[in-house]
RNA sequence: GGCCAGGUAGCUCAGUUGGUAGAGCAGCGGACUGAAAAUCCGCGUGUCGGCGGUUCGAUUCCGCCCCUGGCCA
């Protein structure tokens, strides 16, 4: 089971991880196991900072432009996939590396979500389409009906409680209590974490760069495909704006400022995941140290053994 | 130089008929089981521009000064 291991970087957007992980890949013979929601859309490019082809020339890449625009991807998928691809790189000898933002696709791997028995697509749609004319108000109170154990939420995991009430006949937190707990891989969490001010002047200029590369025209171009504009793959930080800026409801000044602020509270939630949510060991590493010294220490604490250096902070 | 309008939280502003003040945004903390870059919850002391005066008490009224913007010279 101890063979199972495998190393999963996490840390928030923009901290750094793609270069340290392109630069462990001088140590280790890896291949990156993206874990991020975002990245799995096509053509949605520098808008989710995706790593680029030189990059993955380099060091192969699993989990990238998985599904269009309009498509929905989800947590149980990846984890399903993502225990396919690092099957496939150990059975080459490799070693897989996840590495990502998103935590609840981390935690579906690595502690495993509840076993959801197929619904009923016609049911959901139908539900889907009565829970459309509610408000957040009504949908709170019917999920709390249907859930005594729903705490908190609005509109999204409002109608998820519902659902699962509904369609599964038992409530979601009776699945949670039920469920195994057991993930497919057992993790060695790597953490990355930088002083705020730092987060926020590397999220200033990586956005800057996103709209020089061209993030409006990207967002524009998969418009022009027929999505609407609450696609699945157009809900996400910077591109909302841009998508805004594209509807008139925003002037292109502000999308520079406005991609920034929401890219920066983006950081902020996922700071508080990572530093209150993992099971397991985690080595938390100062991301603001050179990039190769980052690198170095930890292909030695994984070959050493992993150390478990469970670090405050 | 004269007149007018302003100077209140990091920003934009509200307010106090005199009892030391509060919204939005930003920021900070937290939650998180198949939409998670989502979806939610919580957190507001700041010489109320400065110095004097009136007053039991001034951020509020009065005087002077400083700063910003506009108009007139």
């Amino acid at each position: 089971m101890g063979g199972d291991s495998l190393p999963i970087l996490v840390g928030p957007t923009a901290v750094g991880k793609t270069a340290v992980v392109l630069a462990l890949a001088a140590h280790l013979p890896l291949e990156v196991i993206s874990a991020d929601s975002r990245q799995v859309y096509r053509r949605l490019d520098i808008g989710t900072a995706k790593p680029s082809r030189r990059e993955r020339q380099r060091v192969p890449h699993h989990g990238l432009d998985l599904v269009d625009p309009g498509e929905r991807y989800s947590a149980g998928r990846f984890a399903r996939e993502a225990t396919g691809w690092i099957e496939e790189v150990r059975s080459r000898g490799r070693l897989p590396v996840v590495v990502g933002g998103t935590g609840l696709y981390i935690r579906a791997l690595a502690d495993g979500l509840f076993v959801e028995p197929p619904l009923d697509l016609e049911r959901r749609r139908s539900l889907e389409h009565w829970i459309s004319g509610l408000s957040v108000t009504e949908l709170v109170r019917w999920a709390g009906r249907l859930d005594p154990g729903f705490a908190a939420g609005g509109r999204q995991r409002a109608t998820r409680a519902i659902e699962v009430a509904l369609l599964t006949g038992h409530p979601l937190t009776a699945w949670h209590e039920r469920a195994s707990g057991e993930g497919a891989v057992v993790p060695w969490y790597v953490r990355f974490t930088a002083p705020r001010p730092v987060l926020h002047q590397r999220i200033r200029v990586r956005s800057e760069e996103m709209l020089r590369r061209g993030l409006v025209q990207e967002v524009a171009a998969v418009l022009s495909e027929g999505h609407p504009p609450d696609a699945p793959g157009l809900d996400g930080v910077g591109i909302r704006e841009a998508v805004e800026y594209l509807h008139g409801r925003r002037s292109l000044e502000t999308v520079a400022d406005g991609l920034a602020a929401s890219t920066r509270r983006y950081a902020k939630r996922q700071e508080t995941w990572f530093r209150h949510q993992l099971r397991g060991p985690v080595f938390t590493l100062d991301a603001t140290r050179p990039v190769e010294e980052l690198a170095a220490e930890i292909a030695a604490a994984w070959q050493g053994g992993r150390p478990l250096l469970s670090a405050s902070l």
